[in-house]
RNA sequence: GCCGGGAUGAUGGAAUUGGUAGACGUAGCGGACUUAAAAUCCGCUUCUCCGCAAGGGGAGUGCCGGUUCAAGUCCGGCUCCCGGCACCA
């Protein structure tokens, strides 16, 4: 009897397409909104990119049987790179590319039975979408949220393009067909705020009990809270005052120079009248034709610039240099040189003969500063200090910033790693910046009635040459100032994709809303995000950004939660030949074919069994012959007893044997439901694996065994969702298993009335004994003790004690 | 450097959180069915020692040590692998 899934698995699909059961109850009583992260359409979809759907439908499909009603969106973040590359090399317009995938696609989903919502179905590039990411820019602008600024910036010169923070990876292009090295630029861009929520984001990551510690740890790298002291030192003979920050004020006294970034706006200004002026300028220059990885590598080094500061805690003069390991972006872009406890600082004061000042020492032992090799960095005793010698690093932090506070000068200070988020690209395929430039109006974002600015589509030349191939479209670039109609230009940058997925989950909510983005009903009804999954690689860009806009939204009183989604699930890779699966690496398993060969639930069943769901999995030929099997074995069992199928046992077992197979059938509805709680997938399928071993042992064509093959088509349903209503339907249903109620099990057949207890002597097992539940504690023991294998052991021993573990073992101690 | 996570048979992986290590699958070996093969069904498969056998002993979850009647699981110290952040002052 041969499983003919191609025909079964087409049925299905059109039959709960048709009796719209994945449409979403859109007044639901008790909600679960089932996320998966949407996709770029690159092509069409590989077994790689399945894992997280099928992952998330499965979730679905048990979601649906135990009582919720289920919101299942799909989606596409249609704007990017790929697009406009192809566009580049073939000539086929982005937009045109980019629906043809989603079109392919959407069919692989399809034929997989994933069981989307279609009529939500969402494409980031369709002016409905864009014209509320648009809007959504502009909300950040009316908030103070949406800067522009000129600044130094990451920029690939592969994709001649700025890029975001988040974007840069150990100083390359995050694009994986990129990889340029990052080149910093001075230039007039679109920045996110997200600075301002910083301290929130951070915080409220105590809130997601329901994400993985390691994501919620590299967010908080990522944010990189730092609490220190802000310290000003004066410059002599000047009015100008160098504000540093630093985490170790108990080091104030060791200060021998002063370092400022070659970007510092401060620069210019410091040293005007400087005799050193020329070499500081050289050195900048210099320095700014430097890649971001070069100046992280090279040696310390820097310049004299002629100019010194006082040390506010002691009056002394200290000489400033500039130095390009000093970051501009990060603190006030100038630190203190405290080189004998700072590595850094240690190596730039060999380099230049400055002095090295100990004025900490371990809390046991002491330094000798004539043969130091390396700073000590660690916390200690000042010494050196003045004032406060005596105190330890702890205290000293405490102590003096508090006195430089009280004299004005500095105090307590609080940075963070992160930095605003830079959003214009300079690239075609995104949404337009909605701001006008008028001259006597300035920057003028388009009213909320004109938008969406829509992307012009006759566009001749996507060649990206350093500027937005949209600065060439005089019809886009020249309109009229909304303020004051008079001729004005519209910024020519699109923006950063990851602001398109920054809210898409929103727009699931209430996909053809005319006038809102989503209307805080529908959001009421359906937010936070029950379950979020997708990858780790969002950890710090994408799941950073949606939590941002979330607050935001929040606070204007568009949304009533402040976190997006209370549980995250990371699904781990699937690899091939060891590699990650994918089509440039020519290891890529395409749905179509193989599920025309092999079918849909071989696929899930491979994709779920192979490993846990949260780790990488190896995509094998063997795994797919077990999925195989698995399938064909549980079909052909069922149709050749199906007139035995009845759906409960209303008999009570009368031996062993029944009593044995009805406890296996009760404990897997259990082990199972448990499993599919927690992401197991893998030992869930385990658990039917074992109950269908159990049935194929099983001679008796009785009651029990036809209840335990209801139960199996049953527990299949989320996993193999084709095959098991087919069996259902075979089995004289007339309906989907996907509207029946999921299964409870019979409490009082969990477990045996008898038990198995091992003996163990000395922590050895030597036995078992196999009695009756209720069997007490001196009757086992006796038992044991009486046991010959035990009494081996025992025999002319003492013994010392007896340790009786109820229910499960007994063990000797001599 | 800092912060996470991990290491279990030939192999993918199980193990109710301290209680029979190796579930389930794959591969391999053997058997049944078959003229034969495939498919299917049924068994065996951590290493090692004693035994013709039934059976019995010993060792074993990266390494070393500890706690405990009992450790893959807890504690201390290492080794290696993977991931994140990284000139953050």
């Amino acid at each position: 009897m041969q499983y003919d899934h191609q025909t079964v698995e087409k049925k299905w699909q059109k039959y709960w397409v048709e009796n719209g059961l994945f449409t979403t109850n859109s007044n639901p009583k008790k909600k679960y909104y089932d996320l998966v992260m949407f996709a770029y359409p690159s092509g069409d979809i590989h077994m790689g990119h399945c894992k997280n759907y099928v992952i998330g439908d499965v979730i679905a499909r048990f979601k649906r049987r135990t009582g919720f009603d289920v919101l299942h969106p799909f989606g596409w973040d249609a704007f990017g790179l790929p697009a406009e590359n192809r566009a580049i090399e073939i000539g086929v317009h982005p937009r045109e590319w980019t629906l043809n995938n989603i079109t392919v696609s959407d069919e692989s989903l399809k034929l997989l039975g994933i069981s989307y919502d279609w009529e939500r179905e969402i494409i980031t590039c369709l002016p409905d979408y864009y014209r509320w990411t648009q809007w959504m820019f502009l909300l950040m602008y009316k908030r103070g949220l949406a800067y522009k600024k000129e600044a130094y910036v990451n920029w690939c010169p592969g994709c001649q393009t700025v890029l975001a923070n988040e974007q840069v990876i150990d100083g390359h292009c995050y694009r994986s067909n990129c990889k340029s090295p990052i080149e910093r630029r001075k230039l007039n861009q679109w920045f996110f705020k997200i600075t301002d929520y910083a301290e929130r984001l951070l915080r409220d990551l105590e809130k997601l009990s329901g994400w993985p510690e390691r994501v919620k740890q590299m967010q908080k790298n990522w944010i990189g809270k730092s609490e220190g002291t802000n310290i000003v030192f004066p410059v002599k003979n000047s009015d100008i005052k160098l504000e540093v920050f630093t985490t170790r004020a108990d080091t104030i006294f060791g200060v021998t120079f002063i370092s400022i970034a070659p970007e510092n706006p401060l620069l210019d200004h410091l040293i005007k009248d400087s005799p050193y002026k020329d070499a500081v300028h050289t050195y900048v220059s210099d320095s700014s034709h430097k890649s971001v990885v070069e100046r992280a590598e090279k040696e310390k080094d820097g310049v004299f610039t002629g100019i010194y500061a006082i040390n506010p805690i002691n009056g002394c003069e200290i000489p400033v240099f500039v130095a390009d390991y000093v970051l501009v972006e990060y603190g006030s872009g100038v630190v203190m040189g405290v080189p004998a406890h700072d590595s850094r600082d240690f190596q730039f004061a060999r380099k230049y003969n400055l002095p090295i000042q100990v004025v900490i020492k371990p809390k046991s032992g002491e330094i000798d500063p004539k043969h130091m090799n390396d700073a000590f960095v660690d916390y200690g005793i000042m010494i050196n200090s003045g004032e406060f010698n005596g105190l330890t690093s702890e205290q000293g932090i405490e102590a003096v910033t508090e006195f430089l506070h009280k004299r004005g000068f500095g105090g307590r200070a609080v940075n963070y790693k992160i930095k605003d988020w830079l959003i214009s690209r300079q690239r075609y395929w995104g949404a337009p910046i909605p701001i006008i430039y008028c001259e006597k109006c300035g920057i003028v974002p388009v009213p909320d009635k004109d938008l969406p600015v829509l992307l012009p589509e006759n566009i001749k030349d996507y060649v990206p040459r350093g500027k937005s191939p949209l600065a060439a479209v005089d019809e886009f670039v020249n309109t009229t100032c909304p303020h004051c109609s008079a001729p004005a230009t519209r910024d020519p940058d699109t923006m950063d994709t990851f602001v398109c997925s920054s809210w898409y989950f929103l727009r699931y909510l209430d996909p053809h809303n005319k006038s809102e983005f989503c209307s805080l009903e529908n959001a009421r009804k359906w937010l936070p995000i029950d379950q979020y999954i997708g990858g780790i690689e969002h950890a710090t860009g994408h799941l950073i950004y949606f939590r941002f806009f979330t607050k935001v939204l929040y606070d204007a009183g568009f949304l009533h939660v402040d976190e997006p989604a209370t549980n995250l699930f990371t699904q781990g890779m699937v690899l091939r030949n060891g590699e990650v699966m994918s089509k440039s690496k020519g290891n890529a398993v395409p749905v179509g074919p193989f599920v025309e060969k092999n079918g849909a639930d071989v696929a899930r069943i491979t994709i779920l069994f192979a490993a846990p769901p949260e780790r990488d999995m190896e995509w094998s030929d063997e795994g797919v012959t077990g999925a195989q099997r698995f399938i064909e074995r549980i079909y052909r069992l069922i149709m050749e007893n199906k007139n035995l199928v009845i759906k409960n046992c209303s008999v009570q077992p009368e031996n062993d044997m029944q009593k044995k197979l009805y406890i296996r059938i009760n404990q897997t509805v259990a082990r199972v439901s448990n499993d599919l709680e927690n992401f197991k997938f893998n030992t869930a399928i385990a658990a039917l694996w074992e109950l269908l071993n159990d049935l194929y042992q099983y001679k008796e064509r009785d009651a029990f065994f036809g209840y335990g093959l209801y139960v199996m088509m049953n527990l299949l349903s989320p996993f193999t969702p084709h095959l098991a209503d087919e069996l259902w339907f075979r089995t004289g249903n007339t309906n989907s298993l996907m509207t029946e109620k999921w299964l409870d099990y019979d409490p009082h057949y969990m477990s045996d009335d008898r038990m198995v207890i091992v003996l163990q002597v000395n922590g050895k097992v030597r036995g078992h004994i196999d009695i009756s539940r209720d069997a007490d504690e001196e009757q086992i023991k006796s038992l044991a003790l009486a046991d010959e294998r035990v009494r081996r052991h025992t025999d002319n021993k003492q013994i010392k004690k007896i340790i009786y573990v109820p229910g499960k073992l007994i063990n000797v101690v001599i």
